[in-house]
RNA sequence: GGGUCUGUAGCUCAGUUGGUUAGAGCGCUACAUUGACAUUGUAGAGGUCUCCAGUUCGAAUCUGGACAGACCCACCA
């Protein structure tokens, strides 16, 4: 029979598809919300629900983690449109203010150019050109996964309105004393010459040489000889015994690197007595640690290395000579005067280094602007802090973290937090909105009036900005309806990696501004790996770039792969293997179709069950909604799509539709076709909304907003439960033919019994076995209570059949098949029988597990005393 | 140094508060193939649930320990 529709082909071309149906949905206007309420499809009053796009780096292009992190999304809130919230999904941009500055810095020195040849304005343009090209691809392949964004509400960090927001909230927080300006130890990276976050911070293992050098009647240890010009301070613990002579404060002249200097002791716990001679010396300038030393016992400072890593004046001969020239020169004169005692060449230690330069970060003190985590204000009558508000949003559970354990990691990041330095030494980001002139300070969200002011050249850290978010996308610092009816946003989607650069400070910037969550739940994705479990990376040449699997497998098979097999909080390994069979898996959905056209006719028919086929199938079909809705509802993804996968293939189209081949039920059949096809639009919109416009051609009201199927049904579950039982005997017939090598062609002949009390075969399932003779060659010859001679038994559940197979059948084999049969089935009755007369069981087992077991042993007791019939019969 | 997580079939992993004879996909083996689908179907083999001890009537699941691995945080100079 040809398909009515005779343009349906046998292969579903994806990339004939996506393009086209991406533009009906956007035209259609549903991606926004406010338009679901015009058309009806979304109640004014319906409980809204909503996510605001992590906003991708204008960096380049998206990749693998991208389209995990789109796929996830889309895919919660395609359920939730359905499900009749107001469901609104927020596109947005990141500008991203060292990556993106660097990025062009590089691209720049390849035409042999730096920032400064530009100039500020001429390099900021070249910034936002390049920002601009980035911002089209992300879009176009954002697009390209089949993302159901409002993009009438785009954002973008540096935007106007964004601006305001920073701006705003720049001014409130340096008005209430949140943010101040100070003289204090930052991350320096001499080559990036911008001061970096410490979450900027990536630590790498170093061998170097530890030496031990003479300080005075001390031996210090060190692995940085060229900051210690200037150390005048020793520090011991108060309670160490070796150096109980020497009192804190005491003076004394010690020969140094260059010529004598006068020490001061100073005695303090912070110091590990393990750890070498139990001495030290300090360099508050360049180390925190000496820096926290320093301002507690109010010590000089004093600066020993430029901005740009040379030493200073202070390191006399060796000065203007870079730090990795200089620190073997400085050993060579310290042996010359006998001071160097020991080098350690194996000292293992870890160096900090700049996550974008790569450059060793060199602390130093220097004026910034910080964000006070620890200052204390009043809210609500108590008295809070930055740190408290943002431990409390988590502890009371007002956000719940996805997973849990992340909580911890939460916690411990807080309790570690410093003062957040938010400066920063580079052109491209939001310029501190303050003005100085002389020894006037002015903050404020426009440039003061009159004059003879400059703005602070620094601009903010990315953080900033990206902190407001939530907020700012709905139209903060003005109260806006979006603003009223989305925040505190649903969920926050985002990798587990970034929950401290961003997660906390978008807590941080929300309790402060709003006294208000930006999210109720943060569902924490992991990370996507190549097939080998290793990070994608450009050096080991194992990207997967989402278009180009586009272009070859089509989006919803790259969509399912990215899903199933992920959970919160780990990673996920992608191979092109899973990639294919998920392709496959596409195109057997569309095959189904293509099937279902050929008897499909379009018109509201009620679907009826008439044989226990429908029954079984609407049963299933009803729990399998209900599974799918509510692992939805708790974010297992993974489960939902796994769930429905199994269903779609191993029972609707590997059972119902060879059923269905025999024994018609057209409308049945329609009806859990176009069902699948919603259950399974969040997770593949495109093949399924390929497959609904080949159906019943609608534009206006394309599957992507019709309801989410509700879990119920018209079928009997009895019914239903006696057609399982006979898939499973079907079952046990087909392996009997294998393991016996029945060739295909020869039929089986069987006979079913039941007992008269137990399930009985009604006519329509002893019409089923007549039915399925064609398919798989099992020829019911009666229905009987008793046993026939000569043949080998089967059973499922209460049922039982018996196969007449003595002209292909060594009986010899089939009794010894039967009495290993029987010795499992004895071993199994005697753990259950132990298990039902132990008084403990009975008394502390749950009633229904305690029937479920009961049960069990009856029919193993049926099946037993079947084999011991049958063994007779046979001999 | 502090912390988190993982260890189940050859591979990738499910396994909800302890209670089916421990599951799936891929791979492997055998068979089938004009059929909606060779991007398919049917069946099979394959597991001491890392190890040891404990709690319990009962442990893959809970507790302690060992071993192996992954990750995060932290400038012991």
């Amino acid at each position: 029979m040809e398909p009515k529709n005779t343009t349906f082909p046998s292969t579903y071309t994806a990339s004939d598809w996506e393009d086209r149906l991406y533009t009906l949905w956007e035209k259609s206007g549903f991606f926004n919300p406010d338009e679901c309420i015009k058309a009806g499809i979304t109640k004014v009053d319906a409980e809204p629900f909503s996510i605001v796009l992590p906003p991708p780096n204008v960096t380049g292009t998206l990749h693998a983690g991208h389209a995990s992190m789109l796929a996830i999304e889309d895919i919660l809130i395609r359920f939730k449109r359905m499900s009749g919230y107001r469901t609104l999904w927020l596109p947005g941009t990141d500008h991203a203010a060292i990556a993106t500055q660097s990025k062009v810095e590089k691209l720049l020195a390849g035409e042999g150019k730096t920032r400064a040849d530009l100039g500020r304005e001429a390099f900021l343009k070249r910034v936002e050109q390049f920002a601009q090209e980035s911002h089209d691809t992300i879009i176009h392949q954002t697009k390209k996964m089949g993302s159901s964004l409002d993009w009438s509400r785009e954002a973008y960090t540096l935007d106007e309105k964004r601006t305001l927001a920073v701006r705003t909230a720049f001014k409130k927080m340096y008005d209430d004393g949140i943010i101040y300006r100070g003289n204090r130890i930052v991350n320096w990276d001499p080559v990036g010459q911008t001061t970096i976050s410490d979450d900027e911070i990536v630590y790498q293992e170093e061998t170097a040489k530890l030496y031990y050098l003479k300080y005075g009647p001390f031996e210090i240890a060190t692995a940085r000889p060229e900051t210690k010009f200037g150390d005048k301070y020793v520090v011991m613990h108060p309670e160490d015994e070796r150096y109980q002579q020497y009192a804190h404060g005491d003076t004394l002249t010690v020969e140094w690197i260059n010529g004598p200097i006068e020490a001061t002791i100073i005695k303090d716990e912070m110091i590990d007595r393990e750890f070498g001679t139990g001495v030290m010396t300090i360099t508050p300038w360049h180390s925190h640690v000496d820096f926290d030393l320093a301002q507690k016992y109010h010590l000089d400072m004093e600066q020993i290395i430029d901005q740009s890593g040379h030493l200073l004046p202070i390191a006399g001969e060796f000065a203007g000579k870079p730090i990795s020239e200089a620190r073997e020169h400085i050993i060579a004169k310290l042996a010359g005067k006998g001071l160097v005692t020991k080098i350690d060449e194996s000292y293992v230690h870890q160096i900090a280094t700049a996550e974008r330069s790569g450059a060793t970060v060199e602390p130093q003190i220097m004026r910034q602007w910080f964000i006070n985590v620890t200052k204390e204000f009043p809210r609500d009558g108590k008295t809070v802090t930055l740190k408290s508000l943002m431990q409390d949003a988590v502890r009371q559970e007002k956000i719940h973290l996805l997973p849990e354990r992340f909580n911890k990691t939460y916690f411990n990041w807080i309790d570690n937090l410093r003062d957040w330095c938010i400066s920063r030494q580079i052109w491209f980001g939001h310029q501190i909105p303050v003005w100085y002139r002389g020894e006037e300070v002015f903050c404020g969200i426009e440039a003061p009036e009159g004059t003879g002011w400059t703005q602070d050249p620094d601009t903010l850290d990315t953080w900033f900005s990206s902190g407001l978010w939530t907020f700012s996308t709905l139209g903060w610092p003005k109260t806006t309806d979006d603003f009223q009816t989305y925040h505190p946003t649903t969920v926050l989607e985002t990798g587990y990696d970034i929950l401290f650069f961003w997660v906390a400070r978008m807590i941080l910037m929300s309790e402060y501004f709003l006294a208000d969550i930006p999210f109720k739940t943060v569902y924490l994705h992991g990370l996507v790996r190549d097939e080998q479990g290793r990070k994608m990376s450009k050096s080991l040449g194992n990207i997967i770039d989402p278009l180009d699997v586009i272009a070859d497998y089509g989006a919803d098979a790259l969509r399912l792969s990215l899903v199933i097999g992920s959970t919160p909080g780990n990673d996920l390994k992608l191979s092109t293997e899973k990639i294919t069979s998920y392709r496959n898996f596409v195109n057997k959905l569309w095959n189904m179709g293509r099937y279902v056209s050929l008897s499909f006719d379009a018109g509201n028919v009620t679907p009826k069950a008439k044989n226990v086929s429908d029954h079984w199938i609407l049963t299933r079909l009803a729990e399998v909604t209900a599974e799918v809705t509510a692992h939805l509802d708790h974010y297992n993804i993974s489960l939902a799509s796994e769930t429905l996968r199994d269903f779609t293939w191993n029972e609707f189209a590997d059972w119902y539709i060879e059923i269905h081949k025999i024994e018609k039920n057209d409308a049945v059949l329609a009806h859990v076709f176009m069902t699948l096809l919603k259950l399974w639009h969040p997770f593949m919109p495109f093949v399924t909304e390929a497959l609904f416009q080949t159906f019943a051609p609608n534009e206006k009201n394309p599957l992507m907003i019709t309801a989410w199927p509700k879990a119920d049904t018209l079928a009997t579950k009895d019914d239903a439960e006696q057609f399982k039982l006979v898939i499973k005997l079907i079952q046990e017939i087909r392996a009997i033919r294998s393991i016996y090598q029945i060739e295909p062609a020869k039929k089986i002949a069987v006979t079913v019994t039941a007992g008269a009390n137990e399930i009985t075969l009604t006519q329509n399932n002893g019409a089923i076995f007549q039915h399925l003779a064609r398919l798989s060659e099992i020829h019911v010859i009666a229905t009987a209570a008793d046993t026939p001679q000569n043949s080998i038994i089967v059973q499922a559940g209460l049922l039982r059949a018996y196969i007449e197979l003595a002209d292909v059948v060594d009986f010899e084999k089939e009794k010894k098949r039967l009495l290993k049969e029987k010795q499992d089935k004895e071993r199994y009755i005697t753990t259950l029988e132990t298990k039902l007369q132990n008084k403990n069981f009975i008394e502390r087992a749950k009633p229904e597990i305690i029937a479920a077991e009961k049960t069990k042993l009856e029919e193993a007791h049926k099946h037993l005393s079947d084999i011991d019939h049958h063994l007779t019969s046979l001999s």
